[in-house]
RNA sequence: GUUCUGUUAGUACAAUGGUUAGUGCACCUGACUUUUUCUCAGGAAAUAAGAGUUCAAUUCUCUUACAGGAUACCA
């Protein structure tokens, strides 16, 4: 069913192609200027560099008043002011050019060439004299007018969620500010790569597509290989093939992965959502902290330029050296209770006094990462690392060098949550295949989370692995403290929504 | 999942148990050769779906659908 206005628009696209004018020409169109650098550039004294230029973009304003108009033109930059006269356009006595295309079936959004000169206006503003126009593209749908007055008031806001990220095309057009959150994250990719490509690290590519999911405890999605007839799951994690990897010698490899999780939607999370991971031959969890602080700090430079980055009501300090906690002092500190001697039973006690809501399938270790969850991990918003987790809630990280019973892992968290994971990688195979057994009778004890053991991962292992420190940092948490955004659908293009009904109108007459 | 809130024209908002549901922008018709949310004159266009209470419902109640916020699990 289309709108009074999108009818009108088809009429208007009829009316282009009776006057002899294609609508969608094919051939290149030579652009000399962006609005951007005809802003920045543009002087009296200049003014000869500029007496012809050539921009395109779309029209998204027009002022007519009788024989001369004024319009906006919105090119990728910015949008600049043009001026449009009958006379100018139209040289000889056809007026047509102006008279009905410019007039009557122009419509906001369409894309146009324009080609003159730059000049200013009495009221001072900026503006391309156009001598030529050229049709480059019809637009049928009507884009949301977004208008800003004099005192800088904007009318009409785009700010329905649902419509910004289903039509994302439509809001990259009319909100400016959502193209520099989108910038900002290719940026923080960008100096990411930058940082660990000169350090010697090679990027490479593993499969989505895997026969066993592993690295992390998580719901997979499940699909199906029709040749082969078999079972194949969506990667919830690339750590199990960059280790193989390193056995396979490489020194250090990382990867910017896709991984895709079956599980609950929120501002936090996405079913597909980016992770970095990277392992490093030869180092182990102390190390891969002062690497982490090192290459966010200069992300956050890159990226903001400060160290110091506005979340909300918060300025985080990204400058070296973060705060260290282990686990237990963490606890400690925030709940003033010592659970590190605790036995499970104990434990399950201590979290009813906290009032750390737990549910039967929960072991020892399951149980602490409940209490620090609640209790710690959102009052921490300084980059924060924290140290040592409990051996049960870590099966793919080495056992602590003295401590019993904990592994050598941290987390670095920020603004309250997880950014980053990382251990001194389990690179034992007989200790491995234990954690994976441990790992079957958490399965079996309602865990749905829990691993599947990995024969292919272990047989990789037994050929021997060097030790090796890993990270994994997620991208899109990472990206929403870059940008300030609250929502991992601000930084994400096409969040993942439900399907769009057709809205149920009673037809028009 | 739980909970709260919302759904009025293309869009953003307003109002009302009863006669013609109002305004800005956008749209349509006309005038205007340096304007700027151009201006001026005129026009078209809406109460999510269903049920109930009522003489009368867009307004009150309930159900459904859809959406958003908050909260919980996972990055």
């Amino acid at each position: 069913m289309l709108s009074e206005q999108e009818l009108v628009r088809r009429e208007n696209l009829q009316k282009v192609i009776e006057l002899g004018i294609n609508p969608y020409p094919s051939e290149e169109f030579v652009v000399s200027h962006s609005s951007k650098l005809i802003k920045n550039n543009y002087t009296e004294e200049s003014s000869d560099e500029f007496s012809e230029v050539i921009v395109a973009g779309r029209l998204m304003m027009k002022r007519i008043m009788g024989k001369a108009s004024f319009a906006e033109l919105q090119d990728s930059s910015g949008r600049i002011q043009l001026y449009i006269s009958r006379d100018d356009i139209c040289t000889g006595d056809d007026k047509t050019m102006y008279n009905t295309v410019f007039k009557k079936l122009l419509d906001i959004g369409d894309f146009i060439g324009i080609k003159g000169f730059v000049f200013t206006t009495k009221t001072g503003e900026l503006t391309i004299h156009a001598k030529e126009l050229v049709l480059l593209s019809k637009s049928l749908k009507p884009l949301p007018i977004v208008k800003t007055d004099a005192e800088g008031k904007v009318h009409d806001a785009v700010t329905d969620p649902e419509f910004r990220y289903r039509q994302r095309y439509a809001d990259l057009v009319v909100n400016p500010s959502v193209k520099e959150a989108f910038v900002k994250r290719t940026k923080m990719y960008n100096s990411i790569r930058d940082f660990l490509n000169t350090k010697g690290y090679l990027e490479v590519e593993t499969p989505i597509l895997q026969p066993l999911y592993g690295g992390a405890a998580a719901r997979p999605f499940k699909t199906h290989h029709n040749t082969l007839d078999m079972t194949l799951y969506m990667r919830i994690a690339n750590e199990l093939y960059l280790k193989r990897l390193i056995v396979g010698g490489f020194d250090g490899v990382y990867e910017f992965s896709k991984d895709f999780r079956n599980e609950g939607m929120s501002r936090f999370h996405n079913p597909e959502f980016t992770q970095i991971e990277l392992y490093v031959a030869y180092k182990d969890y102390e190390w891969m902290m002062n690497l982490v602080e090192e290459m966010i700090e200069k992300v956050a430079l890159d990226v903001t330029g400060s160290t110091i980055v506005k979340v909300g009501d918060n300025d985080i300090n990204f400058q070296r050296p973060w705060k260290r906690y282990t686990m237990y002092e963490a606890i400690e500190e925030f709940t003033g209770v010592d659970i590190s001697q605790m036995d499970e039973d104990n434990l399950r006690n201590a979290a009813k006094k906290m009032e750390v809501p737990l549910d039967p399938t929960m072991a020892r270790g399951k149980i602490i990462d409940e209490i620090f969850g609640e209790k710690c991990e959102p009052f921490l918003i300084q980059p924060t690392f924290i140290t040592d987790y409990p051996v049960e809630m870590s099966p793919l990280a080495k056992k602590h060098r003295t401590e019993e019973g904990l592994v050598e892992r941290f987390e670095a968290i920020c603004n309250g949550k997880e950014i980053s994971n990382a251990f001194s990688e389990l690179n034992d195979p007989i200790d491995q295949r234990e954690r994976f057994e441990a790992q079957l009778d958490l399965g079996k004890r309602g865990d749905d989370e829990a691993m599947v053991l990995d024969e292919d991962f272990l047989r990789a292992l037994e050929y021997g692995m060097p030790p090796t420190a890993g990270v994994g940092i997620g991208m899109d948490r990472l990206a929403m403290i870059m940008t300030n955004s609250n929502s991992i659908q601000d930084v994400l293009f096409f969040p993942q929504m439900k399907p769009e009904t057709t809205s149920i109108k009673p037809e028009k007459e």
